[in-house]
DNA sequence: GTCACTCTTGCAATCCTTTGCAGCAACCGA
DNA sequence: TCGGTTGCTGCAAAGGATTGCAAGAGTGAC
């Protein structure tokens, strides 16, 4: 049997209720009895019954974490900041992974619900509606997106998009073009945005290509399309697209960044190691995964404001699948630009 | 407020025991009595608290999974599989990184231990003696390692070690190296055991290299021995070591496979997108996951042995790293050439 | 008609902790 | 000396579900 609040109290000649202060609200208890009750649970082993103290206080010391995918490396940063942020105030946390389903998020989020004290629900999928349909009354904060209403954590996607083009149009690029993410994410529609804007402000065209699945598969099939539609760079929604782009433009043969140049977004660890090395615009997933639970935190003690937001910076990493733009002439002449 | 069994058995008009049983063992109660309890709490939404059933019954219905490093795809594979067979069975889990750190493995252990019912402890890298010691009175099974008196899954890296090195000696190699990974991994060693006893079967010469991190610098820091070694053939730890390997063999111009064949080991996703795809030993992880849920459930219910053992299949996945052994002739004509 | 038995159901204790309230002592100022 | 604080401590009541025990109703056999 474990050793409860009353052996501790037994131990150490008081009772239950000064037992509890001494260790949860030491400066309720005169020092020399909070010594002698820490005394008496450290020998003892005393840890407090989680469920007992859940079942008075309301409370689980636990967090939940929605993610879409765990296999997919930019999350499990996202986990990690979590886990260690959360580690940090005495909370655990559970994990779900939607595979990517949005139907399944709020299935999850309500089973969640009942066992977390709060919810970091990242990139959901749903579409707003739902998403607050399925709101429970369990604090929920948002990475990735921003819905009204609700507090949330977003990295400067835009931003980051305004970089990559200036960075494309400064090594003479005039045509590019975005490979976009699915049409639910929320991501996807601020990284479109930001392109656009800067590509009309600098001069550059911008080609819109389909919506594809996160995935490498979705990268490896815009490819083609990629480097059909004229355009001397794409810019791909995130590092594992651009992984795909890469793996079909070598099979094909096209040099990279010579005759075409590629850039990521998310600067996952695999993305530094890809040959050519892949430049991407960095997103601090870890940090934002601190920065969401301390959110939540502050949103369980009550205080600040309801609905918080808080963005963090993006920041582009010069790697080397972006190069200066081939002559437009030597377009048709590939050996001619290479020797050049 | 949340709705209790108090409100359910108020309209239901019956006692809270009857409900309790109405819903838990159906067969207690009458078929009239039943439907309408079932009826009562269906309309009122109730679930049962988790914290109260678990202060009386000792459960807690969850489940914790340590894992060396949760941005490690294959670790990702066996999270999924253990959530999956955690969920059809009603318990939630609990994911805890140590980031390949042996010495977090006893604290993260015995801070799990409190709020689980059991525990799968993947790919330990604990010494055996530190891991009993931290043992607990909670259930734990653990996946890929044996110790003695402790349940276990593991996968047949022998078997995958003895098709790969076959495979290498079908295709002509004479002499093969090995990059090892941690000394204290219990699978490296079940590895180095299979590639040893098969190379001495089939007379293959085995050449080990080191022990590296089982990371992608890992490999890129073993490819150069391994080149230097005279290997015609490199089998590495696992993919992410392979990948390393491909790279630094990649930017010095060395051709794979006609210069040097390359074999990973777990065939996490990546593996099929690099160029060349790599050849490498597929271990079904997320079965793995499954089946040690599933271990420990039946452990839970006292079904079965204390310290059952399950061994999962390994199966070789031929892709393009690895080819026919490059004409020993060759072979140092290639060598002198680029000495001159 | 009665006894023994089974089948359902309700009562009440229990799990362990937190916390409002009250009691008690010591101490301060008047 | 006494009323009023202040500071500690203990009592006892939650909190929501499970479960041993017992009571009541119903059934079948003699």
């Amino acid at each position: 049997m474990a050793v409860t609040i009353k052996d501790v109290a037994a131990a150490a000649g008081v009772s239950q209720s000064t037992v509890s202060r001494a260790l949860s609200m030491p400066e309720l208890v005169s020092p020399v009895t909070r010594a002698r009750v820490q005394a008496a649970a450290r020998r003892l082993g005393y840890e407090p019954n989680r469920a007992a103290r859940g079942l008075i206080t309301g409370r689980t010391a636990n967090l939940g974490l929605v993610v879409p995918d765990l296999a997919n490396p930019l999350f499990a940063a996202v986990v990690k900041g979590v886990q260690a942020a959360a580690r940090a105030a005495d909370y655990s946390v559970f994990i779900a992974d939607t595979d990517e389903d949005a139907s399944a998020e709020p299935g999850l989020l309500r089973a969640l619900a009942k066992q977390v004290d709060g919810i970091v629900l990242c990139s959901p999928r749903s579409p707003d509606a739902e998403l607050t349909e399925a709101g429970t009354d369990t604090p929920v904060v948002l990475m990735n997106r921003q819905v009204a209403g609700y507090p949330a954590v977003t990295v400067d996607n835009a931003d980051g998009m305004r970089q990559a083009v200036e960075h494309l149009a400064a090594l003479g690029h005039r045509r590019v073009c975005y490979v976009a993410g699915p049409r639910s994410s929320w991501s996807n529609g601020q990284r479109e945005q930001g392109l656009r804007a800067t590509a009309e402000a600098v001069g550059v065209d911008l080609v819109h290509l389909g919506h594809f699945p996160p995935r490498f598969d979705g990268g490896v099939a815009a490819a083609d399309l990629a480097l059909a539609s004229g355009a001397s760079a794409v810019v791909a929604y995130n590092d594992i697209v651009a992984l795909g782009l890469l793996s079909r433009l070598g099979a094909r043969g096209v040099a990279v960044p010579d005759r075409i140049s590629v850039l990521g977004c998310d600067d996952i660890p695999m993305s530094a190691m890809t040959h050519p090395a892949l430049t991407t615009v960095a997103v601090p997933q870890h940090e934002a995964g601190r920065a969401a639970v301390a959110m939540l935190l502050a949103l369980l003690s009550d205080a600040g404001p309801t609905a918080p937001q808080r963005e963090l910076a993006t920041q582009l990493v010069v790697r080397a699948t972006t190069g200066v733009a081939p002559d437009p002439a030597a377009l048709t002449d590939r050996r001619a630009d290479r020797s050049r």
